[in-house]
DNA sequence: CCTTGCAAGGAAACCGGTTTCCTGGTATGA
DNA sequence: TCATACCAGGAAACCGGTTTCCTTGCAAGG
């Protein structure tokens, strides 16, 4: 049976109240009772529990996380982030993993109104209607990580993805390419799909590189769809020298190809990708790609939420600085 | 202002108690007072406070899930078997990343308890006399992932690290090799280290090969620690054709080591991993190495978890098969 | 026709804390 | 010396559900 308040000041010879106030320093107390129920709290290992203390509190500090999967690096270090700030101030991670699926990304959101977390993390979701009614109606401080093209009235937490991409197209036309694939995300949804297809393909044209439909295609940010669209566009651009994948994933699946098609890299064909991950730095050849501040992000997105469930105001969109990492697979 | 209960029967004319009845199905209601608190609460969209529940029915559906780093495919695969089944339950996670801080486990642990998880999961952690304490008066079932060397009265689920590293000392026998090296975890904390290191040493001894201290070196299992334990090892050793590193991120390491220095892989040294993460598979040279199931180890644990919280007896040692994989890096 | 049994639903206690409001005792000022 | 202010500490209400226990109304059985 578990130890509460009640038995607490029995043993002491107070009142719970007097206890509480020993426990949250939240009205004086006499020098001697104070040390007497802290002793007695001692010998007990009493634990008060939050459960009763957050009914009454109206605060669970809790704080929901959803993502599509933790194993994925682009997320885990959004959550490594996140729990670094959470826990200086004592908050706990709710962590919801949606799979990618939008049924569970609502399951979740339900379960953690039920649950009364004090705010709520999303990064990487389907933007649908469903989901955007149950966030109006959700009553807590919600920040979203990493998803620009959304008209929700919360503060957002991003680099510049447009202007990412767009740097992309500047690098690849500078160092001499002419004809430049593009594998990009789905546009509809999750982290920024569509703004990087945008900054990449106005830069193109900026620079009055050529561009066409068939120098794009599209994949879900694996490998294997990096692995087919690379072979798609170089049936399609026989003189295409270089490819943008719009995250690692896709690229070292491209590389994979054109690796398996006989072609050098980046001789024959250059590729960038899109995030850093470990992987882009260990990969062989290593991957040109951008870099994002992953953790910092989710340190942000903390922080920002912290400050909206104490009421206070916080910028609307919080924009971290990335970098083009040049490595092997463009030099 | 949260709707409550309260609200809700005032609306449908009845008392709280039929409202949760209805909620809960724990008592018969007649059909048209069910109707109509069904209506009221969906026109109110009323979700009944998890807080206020938790204290009355002495359990909060979450677990505590305490690993040292989210953002280790290691861990993070574990996490998604853990979610998968807790969420089918009707469980949530409660995440805590320890950053392998002695500290950070115990603070943890202390929370947790406030908390009042249903359970807890453990995977990877240091194993010292105040955590075995904490541990043992946790009052909540326990059960632990990947960790044998303990005495802990809780269920473990693992794989049979001692005889996986066995067999990959066969293995690297019969494919000819005589002299072999072995980069080892940490002897006395997390996940397996001194199984891994006394299986593959046995098998050395079994098949006659020679054994000498300095054909081992050790690591933190970290990249770099293979990378600087390769060094050592082919200095000490010029006649080694192979090195067994005890988990795939050493490996991975020594790859690059071996490389840097101008020798062959696998046709001057041969390199064994343990883990089969992705990049295992995706580095060039593919790396052969022990496969674990990660994620059906997490299933496992959360599965015997639920049992115990339900009451019920579960086997004190839960062992998962393993997979040597022959790759590149060895043929 | 009266008693018994049963089922539906309400009142109130309970879970374990926090907080308000009140009391009684002591110090202060007139 | 008496009225006032202040302080520590206790009793009780409260947070929002669940559950026990009791009441009431109705049907069945003797």
């Amino acid at each position: 049976m578990r130890i509460t308040i009640k038995q607490i000041a029995e043993r002491s010879g107070v009142s719970k109240a007097t206890v509480s106030r020993v426990i949250n320093n939240s009205k004086p107390v006499s020098e001697d009772i104070r040390k007497r129920v802290l002793q007695v709290i001692e010998e007990t290992n009493f634990k008060p529990s939050s459960v009763a203390r957050s009914l009454s509190s109206q605060s669970t500090k809790l704080i929901g996380v959803i993502i599509p999967d933790v194993s994925n690096p682009v997320f885990s270090k959004v959550i490594n982030g996140i729990e670094e700030e959470a826990h200086k101030s004592g908050y706990n991670i709710l962590l919801c993993n949606s799979c990618y699926k939008e049924e569970k990304e609502l399951t979740y959101l339900d379960i953690l109104r039920e649950k009364e977390v004090d705010g709520l993390i999303l990064s990487g979701f389907h933007s649908s209607k469903a989901l955007e009614e149950k966030l109006l109606s959700f009553l807590k401080p919600i920040v979203i990580v990493g998803y620009e093209d959304n008209n929700y009235p919360f503060p957002i937490v991003d680099i510049d993805n447009y202007q990412a991409c767009y740097d992309v197209g500047s690098y690849l036309v500078s160092i001499g390419h002419e004809i430049i694939g593009m594998i990009h995300g789905p546009l509809d949804d999750i982290t920024a799909g569509k703004r990087r297809d945008d900054g990449f393909v106005q830069s193109l044209k900026d620079h009055n590189k050529p561009w066409n439909q068939k120098q794009a295609t599209q994949g879900s940010f694996k490998m294997h769809d990096g692995y087919q669209g690379a072979n798609r566009l170089m049936k399609a651009n026989p003189k295409m020298t270089a490819i943008f994948c719009a995250n690692d994933e896709m690229a070292i699946g491209a590389m994979k190809a054109i690796h398996d098609s006989g072609k050098r890299i980046p001789e024959d064909i250059a590729v960038v990708g899109f995030d850093d991950i470990d992987l882009a730095r260990i990969y062989q050849p290593s991957l040109t790609t951008i870099k994002q501040p992953f953790s910092d992000k989710g340190q942000a997105a903390m922080k920002s939420l912290i400050h909206l469930i104490n009421g206070e105001e916080v910028n609307q969109k919080i924009e971290f600085p990335y970098n083009l990492i040049e490595r092997d697979s463009t030099k």
